[in-house]
Parts: structure tokens; C-alpha cells; sequence
DNA sequence: GTGAAAGCGCTAACAG
DNA sequence: CTGTTAGCGCTTTCAC
């Protein structure tokens, strides 16, 4: 009995008249074993209660089959619905999740990334919105597969997993556009995201169709954050004079489109008879009315694609693959319509 | 360089010229240590890029600093904001969590149990709903500290966080019946557990005073399951003649209350004014129109207790306490007055 | 088929 | 203050 109050391999040996070796390579499954001893070593295993200690099996295989989750924030539906998809593609290969979230603080990812190594995880899943090309290099060269979601690193070697933001974008705007709005407001994620500029040039190709030009009043630097997005939008309708408030507002995520529901609750404004809206991924639940026209964002498929990766990776890594060719996944959106969108005289 | 591609303590011992101890030493930060020895090892470890093992460190010391999270469905809020208020607790310290999903499967809350064992994670949080002390009580045995969230199982030697099940169900109940409520259905929850019991007796009570009966057609066996919630809703509906309708219908959970509500939108039954909707448990939303009387779960604030507990635990396996005191913390409840109850003739 | 022994990376006596 | 050494529990040659 080891201090983790329980056997151990040399106490399941004992018991059944064999060596450690004997006991690990029938635990293994590849070794011929002798008919007898297996019973033995079946029936000790059974008494002693054993179960295989994975740190040490881990010490010494170099694979621990954890897989390291990092998010933003974990009580996120996006975010969890992910790292679901994931879980259920890799559970049953006795994979098990760390999950993390960053809050979208720099320093923190930096700090969970660096746990993540130090324990040895297989591989990592990043979902979380920080830049730090540094940091993720680090990971690269420790040869620790790496799947970005949602998320475009340049030059990175990493898979990346991603959604056709330009074209949903496009789409989305399109709606908008299309029934007569001009002056839009945009609650907009992170800037210097590279999907966020995409989405943000689809928005603006449909907007360059019907000669729209963007007021940069217009742009509510939302972050991704929920009370930045909420203040923003108060901000807005607040410091504009009315002829000039926007008749439609395009947020870039389901949480940020939340608040600005909130917020043009609170303001008085009903959607759509007063402002349109549009999101770039679902809210958190379709009893919301009423249900806003968005871009579906399917987490869940994002997630299991993200775990395909994984395991491709790892076998790679298994059979030392050199010369891997790392992929880029692009999903294509769904758009929901709901009953946010008024037409107006253009 | 290990075959994790990565600097081991006898790298940095090496380039900074002394012994792997003294690295270990300066590492830990309890040992005095020369001052022109402690810069030749930070250089060295700077250099290296050196990232201490917490693998072997676990094995050698017995504490993984990993926390098991085990709940029924990780894409579920409730679960997550538990999980976040863990985290947000334990990772300054250093601890990550393992969260796995049980899908109120009992085999495979019984796998997921015993991934975590091996993975001799620190302590888990159990907020998955299926009983099963015997695999409990192993955990327990093994000296692993077991925080049980919602949920009582008689006799363990475990803490537990829960809710004060029977005033809350009193409360939210006799608001219906206050209300002149006397047709009430319930959805509920897993009909075995001690909380899903005391939850119902609040309830009960509540009825008893104005001497209402149960009817047990009015019981739906929603086992805190979407569909079977909102199936049953759908049945009770359908198969009663309208005169037999309950005017009122009471949820176990968040979760089962947004299913009925979808049920009642396809029924073409309103909220309030034809059915009036309570719910133990918050929804997804508050922007969910009409907003729903209910329970409000302080998920994160049980985090957080479990957290505090777990810690205080551990510290106890450290200083080898054996006579230990299991608690149980029980939370009062705050009620959320929406705007779904209709004051009938009683 | 089975056993002995080395070693994964680290910590913690035990020496000096 | 610093070095040597014995494991933590397991896998994996290398022997027999």
C-alpha cells in the first residue's frame, strides 16, 4: 500500500507469486501469459482493490492523456459547449479534460498555459481571445499539438479551427442592409483578432454594395465583455441626438448581444420596432424573444472536429511524424432568423 | 533534454554547475542558498527554459494539485458557474481542475469516478445526480477528500453543500397556492434523491395548508431531463380533458422549466394567463420572457464553499488529522418574483 | 512465459 | 550551504 492508501503493482505481485513485470505486462494486454497466473494475478488485482497509479505510468510513457482547455470563461455556453464536443469524442479513449479559463487576461492565459505544460498535456485546445504568439510558440516547439479555435495565428504550427466569419459577415449584414437600414452600430469583439477583422470586412462588403459608409461613432469597442458591450450601447443612445441613433445595431457575439438587449431594455427601445438587431453567434437560450437573426455558431461541432485534431496529432506524435502539415478547418455558418430585423425606407 | 522535449532539473544542475538537489532546493524556496549559486541557477534555468515536472513531482510527493469535478453535463450553466466558482477559488493556488460529464449515467459516473482515482487527483466535487455509495464510499476510503454539491448521501463521510430544499419548495409553492392555485403539476426531479424528496415536502407542506391533495397524474417524471420534461408536459396536456388542467406548474429545475415552457408555446398555452410557471432554479436567461418566479441556485457561491472545503481538507490530509468532522452547509435560498403566476379563483 | 533491473524527473533524508 | 542517494509506481529492455 503506497501513501495514496492504496496498492500498488508490487502489492498485486505479492499477493499472486509473480514479479511487477508479469503484472504490468498483463495489464498491458500484448504479452502472453500463462493461464494460471493470469487467474492469479486477476484474483489479487480483484482483492487488493489495485487500480494503475497514471502519474507513474505517465512518468514513464511521456503521455499523460490529458488534453489542456483553455477558454475565456467556463461559465460561457459557447465555451463549455466546446469543450463538450470535445469531451465526448475523447472520453471514450480515457482522455481527460483540464479546463481553464483566462477571462481574457493576458497574464492569466500566459499563467494557464504554463500550467498546462508543466503538466505534461497531451495536447492543447485554445479558445481563449489573448494574441501572444510568444507564448504559443513556446508550446509548438515543446512539440505539444496545439488547436486554435476560432482564432487565426499567423505562421503558427498549429490546426485552427474556424468558422467563415467573412462570408457570415457578409450574410448577416446583407439582412440588414437589405431592408433599408444605413446608420448601424456594431458592437465589436476584439480588434485585433484576425477573425474579428474578418467578420468585420464581411459586414463591410455588404455594406460597400449599397454605398454605406461607416460612422465610427458607430463602433461600440465591446471586447467580447459583457459590461462593456452593455455600457457602450447605453453610451451610444445616450450622447447621440435621436435623428441620429442607429437603427440597427450588429453585435459579434452571442454574450455581447445579450447586453445589448439589456441595455436597449433599459433604454426603452424595443427590437425591432425601434432597432434592429443581429448577433454573430446564438444567445443563450431560444426562449429569448424576440429570437434575433443570427449567425448559428455550432460549438459543439467545433469541439469534435477540435478533438479529431488531437488525435490525429497525437498519433503523429506517436509514430514521430516530421513532417506534419497542419490544417485549417473552415466551417460554414447557419443563419437563424428570428424577427429582429424592421424594414424600413431605406 | 527529456523526451517531453524539454529541460529537466539535471539540465539546469548541469549548465549552472551543482547538483540537482541544490537546484531542487532553490526550486522549493526553503533552503538558503549562495547567492552566486542561486544566479547560476535562475541563468541556467532561464536558459533552459525549464519547466519543473509536476508528473514527478506528484508521484514523489502524493499530491497532484488537480481537483476532480464531476457533473452531469458540463454545457449545463448551473454545472459551469459551480465549476467557474471552484476555479476561481483554487487556481491562485495552483490547482486545476478535471471536469468530466456523467449525463446522469450511472456506469458512467462510475468510470469517471475511477479515471479520477487513478489519476489521484487531490479531491472531487461531485455534483452529478446518480447514487451510488458504493463507489462513493471507495473514494472515501481512499482518503480523497469528497465534496458532494446538491446532494445528500446519508452516512458518507463527506462534506456537503446544499440548499435549504424544503423551505425553498414551502416558499415558492405557497406563492401558487396563495395565489388560489389547487390544480398544480410538478415536474420533478430525480425521484430517489434526499434534495429531490425535501424539495417535494416543502411543497407539500405548502399544499397541505390549504388542504390541497396531490394528484398523481400531476406528476411528471421529469428526471431533471430535457426531453422527459418536456414530454411530460406535453402528455399531461394532451391526455387530460381541459377542465382537469393544472393552472399551475411547478419545475425542479432551470433546466425542466424552459422545457415546459417550449412545450407550453407549442400547446399554444400562455404564461401567465393560461398556465402559471414556478421553478426551482434559475433559467439560462433572464431576458426569457415572462420571467419566471423562481429559486434562485447560487451556483458560484457553492463553488466557492466547495473550493473552501476542499482546501481545508487537504490541509487536513497534510497535517495527518484523522479525527475529522464532516459538515454540511446548508444555504438559504432567495426567491425571484417574476411575472408568472395569475391570481385565479381559488 | 517470467524475472531482474534500469530509469522516467523529482524530492528528501542523510552526509559532509 | 551543497552533494549523494534512495525511492515514488510504473514500463521496458535484457536475460533466462
Amino acid at each position: 500500500m503506497s501513501r495514496f492508501n492504496k496498492a500498488t503493482i508490487k502489492d498485486v505481485a505479492e499477493k499472486a507469486g509473480v514479479s511487477i513485470s508479469t503484472v504490468s505486462r498483463m495489464l498491458s494486454g500484448n504479452y502472453p501469459i500463462g493461464d494460471q497466473t493470469r487467474q492469479n494475478i486477476l484474483n489479487a488485482i480483484s482483492e487488493t482493490n489495485y487500480q494503475p497509479n497514471v502519474l507513474a505510468r505517465s512518468l514513464k510513457s511521456g503521455r499523460t492523456k490529458m488534453i489542456g482547455v483553455v477558454v475565456a470563461n467556463m461559465a460561457n455556453r459557447f465555451f463549455m459547449q466546446l469543450a463538450r464536443g470535445i469531451e465526448t469524442f475523447v472520453e471514450p479513449l480515457e482522455y481527460n479534460l483540464i479546463i481553464s479559463s483566462t477571462y481574457n487576461d493576458r497574464k492569466k492565459e500566459e499563467r494557464v498555459l504554463s500550467m498546462l505544460t508543466e503538466r505534461a498535456v497531451d495536447a492543447i485546445v485554445l479558445a481563449s481571445s489573448i494574441d501572444d504568439p510568444k507564448c504559443l510558440e513556446k508550446i509548438v516547439t515543446r512539440n505539444t499539438p496545439l488547436i486554435l479555435i476560432e482564432r487565426r495565428v499567423p505562421g503558427i504550427q498549429a490546426d485552427m479551427v474556424l468558422e467563415d466569419n467573412y462570408a457570415s459577415g457578409y450574410k448577416l449584414m446583407k439582412l440588414v442592409t437589405d431592408n433599408g437600414h444605413r446608420r448601424i452600430a456594431f458592437v465589436n469583439g476584439i480588434e485585433s483578432h484576425p477573425t474579428t477583422k474578418e467578420n468585420f470586412a464581411g459586414f463591410k462588403s455588404a455594406l460597400d454594395e449599397k454605398n454605406i459608409e461607416i460612422d465610427r461613432r458607430y463602433i461600440i469597442k465591446g471586447d467580447l465583455d459583457k459590461t462593456k458591450a452593455y455600457e457602450g450601447i447605453k453610451k451610444l443612445f445616450k450622447t447621440l441626438p435621436k435623428e441620429e441613433w442607429p437603427t440597427a445595431v450588429a453585435s459579434m457575439s452571442g454574450l455581447m448581444t445579450e447586453s445589448t438587449m439589456h441595455a436597449l431594455r433599459e433604454l426603452n427601445l424595443r427590437i425591432p420596432e425601434d432597432v434592429s438587431v443581429v448577433s454573430y453567434g446564438e444567445l443563450s437560450s431560444d426562449l429569448i424573444s424576440p429570437r434575433i437573426t443570427s449567425i448559428k455558431q455550432d460549438a459543439n461541432r467545433m469541439g469534435k472536429k477540435a478533438a479529431e485534431l488531437v488525435l490525429e496529432r497525437l498519433e503523429e506524435v506517436e509514430k514521430d511524424v516530421t513532417n506534419r502539415h497542419y490544417r485549417e478547418i473552415l466551417f460554414g455558418t447557419e443563419i437563424v432568423i428570428g424577427e429582429s430585423i424592421k424594414r424600413i425606407n431605406g
